[in-house]
DNA sequence: CACGGTTGTGTTCGTTGTGTTCGCGCTCGC
DNA sequence: GCGAGCGCGAACACAACGAACACAACCGTG
């Protein structure tokens, strides 16, 4: 698939070159406009959309000087527009929160953050998105569920009780430098623990959706290999 | 809390009934109305708001004599109606899924479905609102987290003792993705397990009525082959 | 119409790796 | 030092698969 289109919507000049320099920092994402207002949005994502290269993603403020970014929303669902919507604001109203929810914004991020938050969730919706396309065009209510769980955000857990950040580094790092999958005991190999304690972190990062999990049949008869791969 | 006001919308009075009687015997959930038609829907709301007694939650199909759901969707978040939605449907298209998922429908259930699913997804939502009402008014990224991550889909129902859900969803994708019948040793080469394991999977889906036993006669003589299909 | 041949089904049982329990060592606060 | 708690691994119960085997259904032949 190719690049998402982003338009970033926000008042404050600097706020939104930042926001800009971040997305095309990630890697598979691309700037498409920023817009200034509520108002330049709407033109923008209007423009974009006849010109046959229509915005993926909107980045939206929520503290807009012609009106409220709720309101633009609406006004956008309301005329039909497909993209999908991040808050990236302030507002830490919990009832602003339970409104763009009810919106449909996939995912709200506030500010002030820094770019590897920023990262997490743009890379979240790419997975959101990767495995839509992947999905087939038929489904089964288990990959809906899948879908949804992928856009939805983990709870970033500082750490589980009963692990340690060192022994988490070195399973992520190993994970990662294999190119195929790993089983639970190769990766204890190599991070030279115990099968069951990679198969802790294994299992905990499978959980958190930052590994796939995938199943190896048939190497020697016997039950089958679970293989945990990065992603 | 008071109980959460549902309306549904569906336009065969069967299944209209049904999901009606199913979100009666959930605690904490209420029928707050049944419409039958994206124009009847737009009214209750309306009217339900004027009362001060606004619905909270819309269970709402796809297939509507008088227009799309999504078009109903649109329209009621133009008109700044506040309430999530539950796409209940028999739409197994991904684009609508993915439609759905970009106008704000917080879940996606398919029909058909069991109580049990369908009980499940309402508690999920009973959890967020929970969340919410539990959320303080102010919040901090990782508590809005933690709403949003719960209403990630939770596992279905548990599989029968012996089966992998990942070799479930392997078979189920091979079986899908081919055109017509496929033998259990066919399927097995495709997802490159035994006979024997296919077997089990084709089989338990036939039970399940997701899949079709059909006979393959004089393929080269002897005994028959049994085709299993997706339906 | 019995009978053997041929092909694929259905099941049993052993193999292998998973998932979990429980106790041990290590580090840290006191 | 000396309990307290935390993170780890040996051991174990069992889950999931596949090789092998006995049987089933269809077909051709005498």
């Amino acid at each position: 698939m190719s690049e998402v289109r982003v338009l970033v919507v926000e008042d404050e000049a600097l706020a939104a070159e930042a926001h800009a320099s971040y997305v095309d920092r990630v890697p598979g994402f691309a700037v498409a406009g920023i817009a200034r207002s509520a108002r330049d949005a709407a033109r923008a994502l209007d423009a974009a959309r006849d010109a046959g290269t229509p915005v993926d993603l909107v980045l939206l403020d929520m503290n807009l000087p012609d009106g409220h970014g709720l309101g633009l929303l609406a006004g956008l669902r309301g005329a039909g527009h497909l993209c999908d919507v991040i808050a990236v604001t302030a507002a830490r109203d919990t009832q602003v929160v339970r409104q763009a929810v009810g919106q449909g914004v996939v995912l709200y991020l506030l500010k002030p953050f820094t770019f590897a938050t920023f990262r997490a969730k743009l890379e979240q919706y790419a997975a959101y998105r990767a495995e839509l396309a992947a999905a087939p065009a038929e489904v089964v209510q288990d990959e809906v569920d899948r879908l949804l769980g992928s856009l939805r955000p983990t709870a970033t857990v500082p750490l589980p009780k009963g692990m340690s950040p060192e022994t988490m580094r070195a399973v992520t790092a190993a994970l990662r430098d294999a190119d195929g999958e790993l089983s639970a005991s190769e990766v204890a190999d190599a991070v030279g623990s115990s099968r069951v304690t990679a198969r802790r972190y294994l299992e905990h990062l499978a959980d958190q959706g930052l590994a796939a999990r995938g199943l190896r049949y048939g190497a020697s008869g016997g039950r089958p290999e679970v293989g945990y791969s990065w992603r």
